[in-house]
DNA sequence: CTGTTAGCGCATTCAC
DNA sequence: GTGAATGCGCTAACAG
């Protein structure tokens, strides 16, 4: 008789199967439903289980079936509240799946990103989410040649590679339509890292939606940030310092807003009645900030949940289709009608 | 001679040692060190390592060794600032040691932490980091029989479970004393859920402190929150709505106090000027709020780190020492001198 | 319906 | 120094 205090070593199949007084096969085919078993001793089996606090090896499982029930997530920063929506969608996608996540950090690094992957190919992984990576789309599609891969910010379309792409210059026109709507004229830009593609691509909204307004396009309105606070803060206080004129700010997202918020606050401005102000991504936080802020909601929470569908359907061979959800324009409360 | 195209299949320790003409045992010795291999095996072995891109299978290592290489790290809820701070520590304490870790949230349920815990244990995880669990102790060390468990939030100090215990209640004592030396007499607090410790340890602490200070302590200035920002908007929405006369509030988190924050906005009081406001916790967006948030610093990264060096200590069977990092006051710009 | 056999990929005896 | 043999725990033929 087996103990039954919980201290004892985790007991094996072949432990049930003694127990049970059946052979190991039995004891498998009753946990994977493989095939058909009288039911005495699929009670018998059942009881051993119980009895002996059974739970089946995964590492066991993962050698034998050549799948470990096990995904990976590249995200670039762990402690950021953009890729934490996303994570929390993959949480409830993995839901009940049976399949858990290990996550990495790329830290924004193509390199990084690609040892981030080979360690998560050698500890068999059925798939791998990119979330914001670096990497160019053909690196991404060598890798899928071994697993299934769903990735943000690229447009990707074959067996085992899916991609999909939010469009970052519509927001960004949209965010600052809404500006030019409100009556305002001069609109300063507040941009994320060099060499962001999405960076580039909201400056490019930026600057279609001028144009087409028939705006000047100021460079000097264009000031240099990082996708950060400590960046939003330095780059509003330059624009102060060069002594710029302008009655709203858009900020390429909304961490880099908190940060122009600050320098604001700091500064005696008012937001929206001196200055209005639009961000980008609609963090969680930004419902909460002082006031709420005025932004472009990208669906974070809903990317992380598609993607995951997506993959499971890689991985399982099934079909999937490229749905993007859209991007949406959150009016809040840190935009006004200029006077 | 093998493909070098990353189509093919991953190669085994086998076709290494085929390529390279010696046995598997060779090819895993020079592997792991364990055993001198002559010079000239030794390159033909690395040779073919290169050449056929051979990565060791984890699943198999781990099936053989008994030991994952990777650690399982519990959270309650995967988007919240509050434990990505932490998960961020995690990160960087395993970097650079080969493990890989498996986050799941237990979702404030202490049945559902259990069933993770299972899971994670299944998955034949080396070690568990439990933040913030809400399982009794007597459960916490019964798992830790199996593997090493290092938990947040209790005192606890065995061979193979740790827990750290930060002193909640002097942090809060210590929040109320700043507003007190500032003059504040009547002071707000808004608490935490029911039934969660930390919540009431920062209520003793809040009660204290008014105690030493013989002010009195009015039940009606003790509202309900839930350490979300919408529990913090009611809770000062009720505070108001019941006529309560105060000119401080100490809310039991940060997240907490962004929500009174914007109830105050929306009320057109100002803070601090008409108002002071003390949060807990010094949650990175803290630093970025209308003004700045006042708040009890926690040492959420350093937690996540000490944790990590300690489980990786106890899975050595190493001996641990239980250093906790203190609570700080942090005094930035919601806070002022009563008039 | 059920038991016996073999093997997933690797590390580790044990011989030589 | 090095190779052959064994087994980690499980599943999937293969027989019956």
């Amino acid at each position: 008789m087996i103990q039954d205090d919980n201290t004892s070593p985790p007991s094996t199949l072949l432990d049930v199967a003694r127990e049970a007084g059946v052979s190991p096969s039995t004891v498998s085919r009753i946990l994977n439903g493989t095939a058909k078993v009288s039911d005495d001793k699929r009670l018998a089996v059942m009881a051993a289980i119980a009895r002996t606090h059974f739970a089946p090896n995964q590492m066991a499982q993962a050698l034998k079936k050549g799948r470990s029930n096990t995904i990976g997530i590249i995200v670039q920063d762990i402690s950021s509240p953009f890729f934490d929506e996303s994570l929390r969608g993959v949480d409830d996608g993995l839901k009940g799946t049976g399949y858990a996540s290990v996550i990495v950090s790329g830290h924004w690094n193509a390199d990084e990103e690609a040892d981030r992957i080979r360690l998560l190919l050698a500890r068999k992984v059925d798939g791998i989410i990119l979330l914001s990576g670096r990497m160019s789309d053909e690196t991404v599609l060598q890798f899928s040649t071994h697993k299934p891969i769903v990735s943000t910010g690229r447009s990707l379309h074959t067996r085992s590679a899916l991609g999909f792409k939010l469009d970052n210059e519509d927001g960004a026109y949209r965010a600052v339509r809404h500006l030019i709507e409100l009556g305002h004229r001069r609109i300063a830009f507040i941009s994320g890292p060099e060499n962001n593609i999405d960076a580039d691509e909201r400056l490019a909204g930026y600057t279609r939606a001028l144009r087409e307004a028939d705006l000047e396009l100021d460079p000097k309105l264009i000031v240099g940030g990082n996708f950060i606070e400590s960046g939003g803060l330095l780059a509003m206080n330059h624009l102060f310092e060069t002594h710029q004129q302008f009655s709203a700010v858009f900020a390429a997202n909304d961490q880099s807003a908190y940060g122009a918020r600050l320098c604001l606050y700091r500064k005696g401005i008012r937001v929206p009645d001196d200055i209005s102000l639009v961000g980008f991504d609609d963090l969680p936080g930004s419902s909460y900030t002082t006031p709420p802020l005025t932004t472009i909601r990208q669906p974070l929470y809903e990317i992380g949940l598609i993607s995951t569908n997506a993959l499971l359907r890689l991985i399982n061979g099934e079909p999937v289709e490229n749905q993007v959800p859209p991007l949406e324009l959150i009016v809040r409360e840190t935009t006004r009608r200029v006077r």
